[in-house]
RNA sequence: GCGGGAAUAGCUCAGUUGGCUAGAGCGUCAGCCUUCCAAGCUGAGGGUCGCGGGUUCGAAUCCCGUUUCCCGCUCCA
């Protein structure tokens, strides 16, 4: 499995100079249309698709067609006159189709491998709403995942399966996801199975990432295209052919945006609203906080030398303002999974109060536990 | 892009025929107090009233323009 970085392409990888790219791969054809509205039901139809003149939903009448472009045009050049016509990119996957063959042979890959990238993509959103749901510029992680094509089942079925592991990795409730199956007749036609992952947000459903069975489309499209032979030579099968890609497509501002909406809660305790973000601790921006019971009789001191100690591993926070309370609240209200107290204790048995942010329950621990306590709670483990 | 609504302190808002130095609660900061879940006391900071123009002795308030956001229709990372 590669990861691939933008600056691994020649080009800015954003700004995509050659509209022959996209043409190639297809994305002209998803991302600038022929397009017709119904002028009853509302439904808009791609005019290549449509048999009739009518609208095939609710036998409506259809809108002239009109030229319906996602990607977002501007110009690169010195002056005016001279500069040429580019595309902001509308998806990260151009660059990983273009480098496929100098990645599998530098990187001494055999199939199946993945090429993962990260990185920005632009589209002429008409209505950009819900928070970051919708945005025109927006972070999109996806991996092409090539593989045979008669495993290609399995290997759909195990992307299945690691997508989902991943967003219950992230804290996720389960009962908040679901799968979508896109219906054959609606899919692009290289395209032998498409399914998305939604998660219910505060406005409704709506889809975190796809993914997608897209053949041998891109490779071929692109070595066509570019005259460039794309296949692959198979060792173990003694065969040369251009490999299937299983494609997850995510976006990383709706995952943080999911993250945020199933991590917020207001709870009733003792007559008063508990405002807390119920963040994995893998996923907290601050740990543990570090208090003092009290200011005074050297408390303090020996609370700030444990925060300074433990934030050379882990974010932390030290407080000492306000009732202990007061701080505990402050910190659930930034999703802050665990906090730590010295009290008068810690100078009799050198045990330290761990309060959990979930349950509320304290316990006890001694004060030398705490970091490989915080460490082993906090990290992700990797299979 | 079409239709509807809104914009005043970090947040939630008040400011009702144009009129004192634009306010409140919460939050923040400092000090006091405080032996485990938002206690209390004293004080402080914080606003070009979205932006531009106009009317007026005087505009957060009236008029014109503009931007942004929100709610529906479309989008699918």
């Amino acid at each position: 499995f590669v990861r691939q970085r933008d600056d691994m392409v020649g080009l800015d990888a954003s700004i995509i100079t050659a509209p022959q790219v996209w043409i190639a791969s297809g994305h002209v054809e998803q991302f600038h249309d022929i397009v017709v509205d119904c002028k009853e039901c509302k439904h808009r139809f791609r005019q290549d698709h449509l048999e009739g003149i009518v609208c095939p939903d609710c036998g409506g009448e259809l809108t002239e067609p009109r030229a319906f472009n996602s990607m977002l045009r501007t110009k690169l050049g010195v002056s005016e006159d001279t500069a040429v016509e580019t595309y902001l990119r509308p998806e990260t996957c151009q660059s990983i189709f273009v480098d496929f063959k100098d990645i599998y042979s530098t990187s001494r890959m055999k199939i199946p491998f993945g090429i993962g990238q990260i990185g920005k993509s632009f589209r002429n959103e008409v209505n950009p709403r819900n928070f970051i749901f919708r945005s025109r510029e927006f972070e999109q992680m996806e991996i092409e995942f090539f593989c045979r094509e008669e495993e290609e089942l399995q290997w759909f079925d195990h992307w299945m399966g690691q997508i989902w592991k991943w967003y219950l990795d992230l804290g996720i409730r389960e009962a908040k996801l679901r799968w979508y199956e896109h219906p054959k007749e609606s899919l692009a036609h290289y395209s032998k199975r498409t399914v998305d992952v939604e998660y219910e947000f505060p406005f409704g459903w709506g889809e975190l990432q796809g993914l997608a069975n897209r053949g041998n489309y891109d490779l071929t499209q692109h070595s066509k295209h570019s005259g460039k032979d794309l296949s692959f030579f198979d060792e173990e099968k003694k065969e040369r052919y251009i490999p299937t890609v299983i494609e997850p497509s995510a976006g990383a501002d709706r995952t943080c945006l999911a993250v945020l909406c199933d991590a917020y809660a207001e709870e009733e305790v003792n007559g008063e609203t508990r405002t807390v973000m119920r963040f994995s601790p893998k996923l907290a921006p601050v740990k543990a906080g570090v208090f003092p019971l009290v200011k005074k009789d050297g408390l303090a001191e020996i609370a700030i030398e444990l925060e300074k100690k433990l934030r050379k591993k882990l974010p932390t926070f030290y407080d000492q303002s306000g009732a202990i309370g007061r701080r505990y609240r402050r910190m659930d209200e930034i999703g802050t999974p665990f906090c730590i107290t010295v009290d008068y204790d810690t100078k009799e048995n050198g045990t330290v109060t761990l309060r959990e942010r979930d349950s509320m329950e304290q316990s006890r621990m001694p004060i030398e536990e705490v970091e490989a306590f915080l460490m082993k709670r906090c990290s992700f483990e990797r299979d």
